[in-house]
DNA sequence: ATTTTCTATGCAAACGATTGCATGTCCCCT
DNA sequence: AGGGGACATGCAATCGTTTGCATAGAAAAT
């Protein structure tokens, strides 16, 4: 209830208002003498003081806050990246504020408006389209930018993604060496960048390998439910299939109610592959083979960049793509 | 770049800086003269201006923005509650801004503490412990607070919680029905109301129904991980048990972990239920029978009795009892 | 026509922390 | 002993918005 500033801090240890906030912050302490820095501490301690975000933030013009933007809170990826930006802002002393502001670039556009109206120190986009738009505000406002798990094509801000050409020749390699030469491609969509590196990064794969790769169909959004028609679709262009990769889990997860509804066994009849390797997909029936990705690292290492750019320790762009690696469960048997 | 202020936009539309914080307010717009108030909206746009969060509010003392403190959020239950306090905050213009505080009561003050550093006007609690001492922290500072999905014995603050007696009652009655007579239950920590309460709720319906209530264990936390071992301890020490009520959708999946390493079949040889019908547990197998809570509604009271309490616009303490419905699958069967 | 009432806008004082600059004190060196 | 540093703290302006109060002009009432 009772407010405590600065200034009654300062009254109660016999100083001066500005001696006590060169006292509270750890960088200028080191001004003080040992012993009026402690007497003030333990003053502003025992008063219960704790500063004003506002006033600092108006003087400093700085929030301590970055903005993260998801494109959808429940698709499970973004929980372990999210924990990871957490995590490294939170070593630093800042709070991630988080916004799913959904698929719709308008909607996207106003909630990232909002962030820097909220004077957001630095932004984290994990919406970025491949021609995104929104990082225009940002470069306006003077506000660092980090793109976490797509990435866009002029290459304006960094970003930290994963290889998709390298995570979907994984996938490619393990059902070649199974037997598997009919492969289907169920893909994200097109407008993200996973959507797109990975149909591109299967072609490749599939055509270096001597396969035909133009069995593919593109989902309109990275969900269950639209993998579901996309999958019918794709089952219904290419019969004889005998295996699919699809670009990300939830994806296959559509897939999988398709085979359900059709009495077609997985991976009897048909073998599938994910993308991300999100919680629980071990423990589904069958347990999905997929290709995992360190989301946690991914938001570490966008928490990381951001650090730097705010800091400006660092110049330039910077991408930073990590490794995928290949989880085998029950989803894929041989031909 | 170019920070705009309202004494920009006063001097571009030729009037005080006062007369466009009032523009910009709709409950003081109509102060003005309707030509007055088009144009100055007119070349704050035009001008690109937007207001300074943190000057307004030091003036106001309100930050528009409400924390929201989650023990988990990897747990998936929070992802629907969270959505939906999003959804009805950002209604009102508010931002909810989340923290995971994890379950160590000391890293949960100090996460607290630093959202009212920041001028919340609000907390949502996720974290409530049956005797939940956070809660003095924002009664001092006054701060109004809404405890969502767990509540504590005390009853000092509002609460948005679902009938775990009448959950319990629904899983008892089902396994019942199915003929099981011989049933345990998996609980959750008995510090959160939720593993409290559902273990009574166990008891009640058991006993109620003429049945031993006595096999019962506790998890640690309400995790996979945590279930397992729990699991373990309850197969061990009532090895005749043809069913389990588990606390938790996550404790139950602990379950069927162990039930795979004993090579016991589910449903075959042991009826599970689980607790919260969580997203994908439809897709596990086998589906997990569970009971469903309305997460995303939880989330939207629990913001509206927030609203409620910012603007006094209600007095006293109100709980809010949602009611829980089951969802048979196939992880239940005849005895 | 003069006074009263109203209404639209201006005025200026906060809100609380930060920081460049000024000042004062003590120490050290010659 | 006196001058120059170095170092610790005080001073005061500033950040941008809001809002109670004041005021000026117009409309209404006598």
């Amino acid at each position: 209830m009772a407010r405590v500033t600065v200034t009654d801090v300062a009254k109660a240890a016999g100083v001066h208002p500005s001696t006590v906030s060169r006292a509270l912050k750890p960088e200028t302490r080191s001004l003080l003498t040992e012993e009026v820095a402690t007497r003030v501490l333990a003053v502003a301690a025992q008063l219960g003081y704790h500063r004003n975000t506002f006033a600092a933030g108006l003087r400093t013009r700085r929030s301590e806050m970055v903005g993260v933007v998801l494109p959808d809170m429940t698709n499970p990826v973004f929980q372990p990246i999210l924990r990871g930006i957490e995590e490294a802002l939170d070593a630093e002393g800042l709070v991630a504020i988080v916004a799913n502001a959904g698929t719709d670039p308008d909607r996207q556009r106003s909630v990232i408006q909002r962030l820097l109206a909220r004077q957001v120190d630095g932004l984290i986009l994990a919406t970025a389209a491949r021609r995104e738009t929104s990082i225009d505000l940002c470069l306006a406002e003077n506000v660092p930018v980090v793109l976490v798990n797509r990435n866009e094509t002029t290459h304006r801000a960094c970003s930290v993604i994963t290889d998709d050409a390298a995570g979907m020749g994984l996938a490619v390699t393990h059902l070649r060496e199974l037997g598997h030469t009919c492969i289907g491609h169920l893909g994200g969509p097109q407008t993200a960048s996973t959507g797109a590196g990975r149909l591109k990064g299967f072609t490749d794969a599939m055509t270096q390998a001597g396969l035909d790769p133009t069995s593919t169909v593109a989902a309109t959004a990275f969900t269950r439910e639209a993998g579901e028609p996309a999958a019918t679709r794709l089952l219904n262009a290419s019969p004889d299939l005998s295996a699919v990769v699809a670009a990300n889990d939830l994806l296959a997860l559509g897939l999988y109610d398709v085979l359900r509804t059709r009495r077609l066994r997985c991976p009897d009849d048909i073998s599938v592959v994910g993308h991300n390797d999100m919680p629980l997909v071990d423990m589904i029936a069958p347990p999905l083979t997929t290709i995992r990705i360190r989301h946690r690292e991914m938001g570490l290492q966008a928490a990381r960049l951001m650090l730097d750019l705010m800091r400006k320790t660092s110049e330039g762009v910077v991408d930073i793509v990590l490794r995928p690696e290949l989880i085998v469960r029950a989803s894929t048997a041989a031909r």
